[in-house]
DNA sequence: TTAAATTACGAAAACGTTTAAGGGAATGCA
DNA sequence: TGCATTCCCTTAAACGTTTTCGTAATTTAA
């Protein structure tokens, strides 16, 4: 077996016919006889053929390719907990319907620098997932703005489809779970600004008001996603306010651990001094102790959702509703918030 | 702007020469005259053309794209810690020097089903990076045994190049330091059996015998790569012996967290009462308290190699020299081991 | 029996590139 | 001046497909 692959002319020869015929028996079109087609397809079962995805695509102008572009701010690029788990949801969910995927970048030192938008035409995707980049970026708002199908995760942009989380619900979850068990001094650490944040943020004080709890301003500080050495410096300054609040809420899991830390090299138990949420549901967060309530985003939906949306509007061109997904995560409730009457 | 993207001969009408010469042109070959080639560059710029890689690929039949194998035990994907660092790495190398990178899977739902290697040639990869299969795997085999260059991650096949990182020097890190500490009764739990578990295991044994210290056979116990249950329950049982370990080496971080639980669920203290190490080095070990003593992979030189590796392989085709690329890690001393005396 | 319809296949163009081969004009050398 | 070079560009084939159109053979309908 060499290095070669053997194409459909290999076979046309092979069974005495033309390349044309062999196209016709492999895609089962009805213009070919019965036997003809069985004949050929188990001499190119038998000479080991399978397609050449370049000729294809470059005939067919489809490449049943998808392109990738996860970008954080912290440019931790896979080893983004959350976003690994999105991503691998939706790798799986494309390869059931075969399509691959390949990652979008601009590093093409090749000869001279691409864009993503020219990046993803040069590889011909037939369509683009984005999640957690710099929305600021020129770049991207080319590549979104283009002709190319794209849905993105977790922000919504102009007439696009998004797949987003519910951090709308999610935070009432949260907040409401926190007030049912007694604390009325909630404090809230958030990531920086962005959709994600800004939603959770509004939908915090929101709630707040509804069940009638005040929010001092310095009980709201902002970190980072992830961060969690500046979690530990926030956690730290609420720390020694003088009215110190009964729980805090983190940016997410990860960044919880500085926050735990901080609590506890002040001498502080949890919850039994302190309360604490945090949010994504990373698998760790099940097994610290004591276990850490937190909201659980579905990202096997998002994941999965983002696919089947996006090869929907790939294989069906005109189905180009603009639509938003909202997809819930759930409370997780572990041993992290204490009941305390208030 | 269509949806058509510009090819040489819209370039070449415009610029009134043949489709040859603009490819030359842009190829930077010299038989095209100076300012024919700098003005046939401009007007390609302003039209915004990139080539298409589809007719390039079937042209030259090099894709400038590498297949990636990631496949763990547990199907983690890409949502596993160590291995995402290593891809991560591994697509910041291949894209820097122009390559792009695409999974390979077995999926393929189209028409009939495809192994990885009808995948891989189906996609024409220049080149293919292996890590975390189930070697047993016939389909895996035929990837490696065929004709694509290959490079394999931890793992040692037949002549073919290998990045594989030192789990024997580790694993003598960890004993000598623990050794040091004054511990002399050391358990470890591992992970199930691979070269990897082989290397450490054995190292191990070896390092043990070499210091002199006497390892009781039911010190030494099988859990399973990042199962914190697993390793929960046996660190339960290293407990329940009569005559206790001072200090147990978990399979690796992640997996630590159950064995840390157990512990703490005993009553006891860490380092005080009994100490632990983990492998890895994965963001989280050094934001735990106390902070997991470890080894730190070189998962950043683990991608990196590998990528060069390949992409040297795949641009250098007789440079098939069959050789093995060892990474070492680095200990990282925590709080989590105690100084004893012995 | 004959015309019309159906069936089964082939020829050839096209997708966007690269590249070997070729050739006309300008230049170098004697 | 004449011939060989050199320079610059073009023609055309090829990569592996798909697909439109054409057509010969066979079947059906009248």
């Amino acid at each position: 077996m060499g290095r070669k692959m053997v194409s459909l002319k290999d076979i046309s020869v092979a069974c005495g016919v033309s390349i044309a015929t062999v196209s016709k028996a492999l895609n089962d079109h009805n213009d070919i006889g019965q036997e003809t087609k069985i004949h050929i397809r188990q001499v190119a079962e038998k000479m080991g053929y399978f397609p050449n995805s370049a000729a294809l695509a470059l005939k067919t102008n489809r490449t049943n390719n998808l392109g990738v572009l996860f970008v954080d701010e912290a440019r931790s690029g896979l080893t983004h907990d959350f976003y690994a788990h999105v991503l691998d949801s939706f790798k799986r969910a494309a390869e059931n319907k075969g399509f691959d995927i390949t990652f979008i970048n601009s590093n093409k030192k090749r000869e001279n620098w691409m864009s993503y938008m020219a990046h993803a035409r040069y590889r011909g995707f037939d369509g683009i997932v984005i999640a957690c980049v710099n929305f600021e970026d020129p770049d991207v708002d080319e590549l979104i703005k283009g002709n190319i199908p794209v849905v993105t995760i977790d922000h919504v942009f102009n007439n696009r489809i998004a797949i987003v989380s519910d951090n709308i619900k999610g935070m009432r979850d949260i907040m409401e779970y926190v007030y049912k068990m007694g604390h009325r001094k909630i404090a809230y650490i958030h990531g920086m600004m962005s959709s994600v944040t800004n939603a959770r943020l509004s939908s915090f004080y929101k709630t707040a008001e509804e069940l009638g709890i005040h929010i001092p301003e310095e009980y709201v500080k902002e970190a980072a996603y992830r961060d969690t050495d500046a979690t530990y410096l926030r956690t730290k300054e609420l720390l020694e306010l003088k009215d110190r609040p009964t729980c805090i809420l983190f940016p997410d899991d990860f960044a919880s651990i500085g926050g735990i830390n901080a609590i506890r090299e002040k001498g502080m138990r949890i919850p039994e001094d302190i309360s604490v949420v945090g949010y994504d549901g990373i698998p760790i967060a099940s097994k610290l102790v004591p276990r850490l309530t937190t909201i659980e985003q579905d990202t096997e939906s998002l994941g999965r959702l983002a696919a089947c949306k996006l090869i929907d509007l790939v294989t069906r061109p005109k189905t180009t509703l603009i639509e938003q997904t909202i997809v819930e995560g759930k409370l997780f409730i572990g041993d992290s918030v204490a009941k305390i009457e208030s």
